[in-house]
DNA sequence: AGCTACTGGTTGATGCATCAACCGCCTCCT
DNA sequence: AGGAGGCGGTTGATGCATCAACCAGTAGCT
């Protein structure tokens, strides 16, 4: 029986991760036929969408996304080359650096993030029913629980934020 | 009312996302850090160990765990390097190379098998109540026939075949 | 003022992942 | 036999991700 049990689990193991695997790699392709960026592009756009004037410091986008400096730098190298971002000097502290979107950078950004919350609604939402919504739901902060609590508690703390101010 | 399910939708995806994210990275973390290797080289380490010969052929590794050829290669070649595995000709067809574990590389390997699983353990099934197992496993089902039916349905075979055998 | 410690960001090295081009070898067809 | 095309695998280029080292500028302490 127990060995049964850990049968059913190794094969949902092996689904999830398939699955999960597959849902990235085909909104990445996707991404990528449609708006010709990659989703860690993707994410620094959005981000940069979201603030009116259309700039960040480099620090804020790392805490804003999660990632650590030395990524951000080399991802705003990169785009920086083909056009889809600037750096400006920050006048307050000669340290930190603006980074900006370009014209190309918006068009770009916008194209891709209504191509990209279709593309998680067909594959994602659509298939769900709200009973399994619900579940998910809990299944991922549990997880997340257990694994950074703080991160989860963060997260559910900007949930709260972001409910209340609707 | 749709903007509120358009919210909390965005905000299951979000959490889903990191959550995701996390595991990954914390499993990645956790092999590094007891057995000295990645999921990469776990992956290849792994499908050897099941053959009881310890050894397969570049192309059958790419058919076990799903990677395009050049991607095995390039691994391979740096697994080879460390003294995990290496490559050993195949008389039969002189095109084909044996890929076989060293005694290194069978060590890391049982080494690596047992810690994963214990995590995978820990993290995963051990916070999830049956029911949210099941729910999980149709989600997954679900979502891998949108996006890819082909793979899906294989899956499912090779899931009935291993339960007929036991 | 001057010293120390920290911060914001860059750089280089290394490994992972993918794409396209390539190279021998094998098969099959005539 | 010999030529075309397919197969198994390698290689090089490029981008993504992380770690460690570094550097200039700032803040804080005395």
């Amino acid at each position: 029986m127990a060995s049964t049990t850990n049968k059913q689990e190794r094969e949902l193991w092996r689904t999830f991760f398939v699955m999960r695997r597959q849902l990235e790699l085909t909104l990445e392709r996707r991404l990528q036929a449609d708006a010709g960026i990659s989703t860690a592009d993707f994410e620094i756009l959005a981000s940069l969408l979201e603030e009116p004037t259309t700039r960040l410091r480099a620090g804020q986008i790392g805490d804003i996304i999660g990632w650590e400096k030395s990524r951000v730098s080399h991802q705003i190298t990169r785009m920086e080359q083909r056009g889809l971002v600037k750096r400006e000097e920050y006048g307050d502290d000669a340290r930190g650096v603006w980074v900006v979107l370009t014209a190309a950078g918006k068009t770009t950004a916008l194209a891709a993030t209504g191509d990209h919350s279709a593309a998680v609604r067909e594959y994602f939402f659509d298939v769900l029913s709200d009973d399994e919504k619900v579940a998910l739901s809990a299944i991922s902060h549990r997880v997340l629980d257990i694994i950074n609590p703080p991160l989860c508690t963060e997260m559910a703390a900007t949930a709260a934020l972001a409910n209340a101010s609707v």
